[in-house]
DNA sequence: GCGACAG
DNA sequence: ATCTTGTCGC
């Protein structure tokens, strides 16, 4: 009883941000140098549920890593599959705020416009940060009964999906030989933006792009410092 | 009761 | 997400 109306508190936030969603480029492709990954990890301690967030800032030419900061915290929030973004979003703010470097964007572990409400984690965060976001999710999240056409087995290969004629993200094959990744806009970017940038960021020993990553390295290297600690 | 279910 | 060892393959 106390879930449902979180839920529906939840659903509106959602459905008013959603109507400023914007999937067109806010700037120009060579403005952005600095390109951030965001990933958290969790775990249980006394009863508590306990997560730690890193983001890990790359420069976009050279793939270097240039800063990272993390923010540990408890987890009030349940995760309720469509309602990531208010689990997560309280630690990746705090983290953002000890950011020193401003990043032109921000690359998310999980969807972005691929989301019931065009609400994932990635298009939520956007309009927190006030910077262009892209959703990479490693699972496919099915909406509206939609399954996804698997894409050719060729690097870089694709296929939209598309739910009532319009293109929610896609499933991006991002090496040869592996399985597909999900790439939807979060705010501020287009699809194919959003795909090109992506693919930029993939080298050759992962399906996933640098930023998020090694965020997600990161993230499991944090909570082993903290066990260790404890 | 059964299947779904981003992270 | 997390619980977890070995193992097949490049």
């Amino acid at each position: 009883m106390e879930v449902e109306k979180m839920i529906l508190n939840y659903t509106s936030q959602q459905n008013e941000l959603r109507k400023r969603i914007s999937l067109q480029n806010n700037f120009s492709e060579d403005q952005i140098k600095l390109v951030a990954g965001v990933d958290i990890a969790y775990w249980g301690e006394n009863n508590k549920e306990y997560g730690v967030c890193c983001i890990q800032v790359f420069d976009f030419c050279s793939k270097k890593l240039v800063e990272q900061v993390d923010y540990m915290d408890e987890i009030t929030t349940p995760y309720i599959s469509g309602f990531l973004a208010f689990r997560e979003l309280p630690l990746i703010l705090e983290a953002v705020k000890k950011l020193k470097t401003n990043p032109n964007l921000y690359m998310f572990d999980g969807n972005g416009y691929l989301h019931k409400r065009n609400m994932g984690i990635a298009t939520h965060a956007s309009f927190y940060l006030e910077k262009p976001t892209i959703g990479v999710a490693k699972t496919y999240y099915k909406i509206e009964n939609t399954d996804f056409i698997m894409p050719e087995n060729r690097t870089g290969a694709f296929t939209d999906i598309v739910i009532e004629g319009e293109v929610y993200g896609r499933a991006l094959r991002s090496r040869r030989d592996v399985k597909p990744i999900f790439v939807s806009c979060g705010n501020e970017i287009d699809l194919d933006t959003a795909t090109k940038i992506t693919m930029h960021f993939i080298e050759k020993d992962s399906r996933l792009p640098i930023p998020t990553r090694y965020a997600d390295l990161a993230t499991h290297q944090a909570r082993k410092l903290h066990q260790d600690d404890v």
